[in-house]
RNA sequence: GGCCCAUUCGUCUAUCGGUUAGGACGCAAGAUUUUCAUUCUUGAAAGAGCAGUUCGACUCUGCUAUGGGCUGCCA
């Protein structure tokens, strides 16, 4: 029997979703799509202490940037709805209760500070607390109060959990996708909180796994921080009688600092000169992080990027788009141990990018940047510019850099090139050039370097000595891109004007 | 502290018992070029340590070390 496959997605909106969250995400689609199956997106929203306003939208619109598309989702609807945990609320308090019928969970009226100070006390004599079985029953929980005290506790209002009874001493015998066979004794693991009435919501155990039921998760793809808790998550499919449908599991090695220790987190980027983001986000607080959008990244270079870290083909290729990536992809070749993020080949994966970008969409890109500098030239043009000077650069951001001096003519000569190409010959050769290029009707690259090269074949000038003198003239430092590419944009009027100017200031004798 | 996961060049990684341990980023040198860049060539650079299994171990096992994660009425 061939399962669909199903995979969701399940960030939490407490800010803004960073690489490692989208790397989730990502392999997920991957997955889906490569097996025709659906990807669901998810909100749990379950802790209303950490929600933060803006980050579910921040979410959905770096999936859309990132190109993976959502089959089912809080925005997509689908035959689950609604995907947003803290709208199912009253799905799962009677989960819960079905748990404590059956013996698998069990109402606990400790407050937040008895516990808390338990802890402490423990901890002081230099011992860890653990609520386990070797405490629930000496707790005000419902294993050692009767049945009327419970109720008359929570009939009186006051705030009561449901815990899983965690049993002792068994051997929790688990499969992942990519760490294989996994086992852990239940005697380590405490008595997680399942539900509260607090807020009268779930926990992330217990709306992840009736979730997932009822969503008919055939996959969870998730970070390898939850690998601890995996154990509670098949007891709870266990105890709830969904073992037959208990998803497979596959948990990633989670991203590290570019330096230092510990995994990426959300505040290494302004520190460290990179991006965590996808996007720019502006959070309630008005603090601001920044986004690889923002930065110029290309999405198709991000994702490719993305995919390789802690994942590869097994071949040499490095360059994929979204599709060649689904093609590929496979949860076993996804590495097990923790990737160092490094901002330089995120840097090269862009440039990569860039160079095969099309020339129409970065003329748009640059159209506008020149017209934020009140500059307007003709779209045929700035075709012509980017695709010279897209081999130059990684980003966008790059592009005025490399071909200001289209635009400003020079005002001064850079002293070190003058030296090094201003030699002997030069005012001579160039006063000649002046004269072939003035007898040029169509001022195009073609026609320059027909009617030039000629001219440098026949009285056998050192082409070196030519061109970096011209070069000279034209830009007034050792920059720019190929002479007859740019004296053609630069037209017949300003080429000559410049090279007029060049021969007045430059020094006529040497 | 306890539990779990991991460990190949600086970084991302290939290798699924027998290889001169391969590729990529970055770095260095050189070549090409008309500047810059691109491109190309070359180079330096790795199996954490110690035992064991085996004819043979980077690959399997154990221990140690190191790194990481979890240990919340957070996800």
């Amino acid at each position: 029997m061939e399962r669909k496959v199903r995979v969701r997605f399940a960030p939490s909106p407490t800010g803004a979703l960073h690489i490692g969250g989208v790397r989730t995400a990502l392999y997920n689609y991957l997955f889906a799509r490569q097996r025709g199956g659906d990807f669901i997106l998810r909100i749990e929203d379950t802790d209303s202490t950490r929600y933060v306003e803006g980050a579910e939208e921040y979410i959905m619109e770096s999936l859309e940037w990132c190109g993976i598309k959502i089959d089912e989702g809080v925005r997509e609807g689908g035959p689950h709805a609604p995907y947003r945990q803290s709208e199912r609320k009253e799905i799962y308090l009677k989960y819960a209760l079905q748990l404590v019928e059956s013996g698998h969970a069990y109402y606990a009226f400790d407050t937040p500070e008895e516990l808390n100070a338990l802890r402490a006390e423990l901890e002081a004599k230099g011992e860890t607390f653990c609520y386990n079985y070797s405490v629930r029953e000496q707790l005000a929980t419902s294993l050692r109060l009767s049945a009327e005290e419970v109720e008359e506790r929570k009939a009186r209002g006051d705030q009561w959990v449901i815990r899983f009874k965690m049993p002792e001493n068994e051997v929790v015998k688990m499969d992942d996708l990519i760490r294989g066979h996994v086992e852990m004794n239940t005697s380590t693991l405490d008595d997680k909180v399942l539900y509260k009435s607090a807020d009268a919501l779930p926990t992330y155990h217990l709306a992840n796994i009736v979730d997932d039921h009822l969503m008919e998760i055939s996959h969870v793809i998730r970070g390898e921080e939850w690998l601890p808790s995996l154990p509670l998550h098949y007891l709870l499919y266990r105890a709830f009688g969904w073992e037959e449908s208990r998803p497979e599991f596959a948990h990633l090695p989670l991203l590290l600092k570019p330096t230092g220790q510990g995994k990426l987190s959300k505040r290494d980027g302004d520190k460290l000169g990179f991006p965590v983001f996808p996007l720019k986000f502006v959070a309630p607080s008005g603090e601001v992080s920044r986004g690889y959008r923002e930065d110029g990244y290309f999405p198709e270079a991000f994702i490719n990027m993305l995919a390789l870290l802690g994942w590869n083909p097994g071949t040499e290729q490095e360059i994929f788009n979204m599709d060649e990536l689904i093609e590929a992809f496979s949860l076993e070749r996804v590495g097990k141990s923790g990737a160092r993020f490094s901002p330089d080949k995120a840097h090269w994966f862009n440039a990569q990018y860039m160079h095969t970008r099309d020339n129409e969409e970065l003329a748009d890109i640059y159209l506008a940047q020149l017209n934020e500098r009140g500059i307007t030239i003709e779209r045929e043009k700035a075709l012509r510019i980017v695709a010279q000077i897209k081999m130059r650069a990684t980003f966008p951001e790059e592009f005025w850099g490399l071909s200001s001096f289209l635009f400003e003519a020079p005002t001064a000569y850079d002293e070190k090139a003058t030296k090094k190409y201003w030699k002997a010959d030069a005012p001579r050769i160039m006063g000649e050039l002046k004269t072939i290029l003035e007898g040029i009707e169509e001022f195009t690259t073609e026609e320059l370097e027909k009617v030039c090269g000629a001219w440098i074949a026949a009285n056998e000038i050192p082409m070196g000595l030519v061109m970096n003198a011209w070069r000279l003239c034209i830009v007034g430092e050792p920059k720019g891109f190929g002479m007859y590419d740019m004296c053609a944009v630069l037209g017949k009027d300003e080429t000559l004007t410049r090279l007029n100017a060049a021969l007045s200031t430059l020094p006529s004798t040497l």
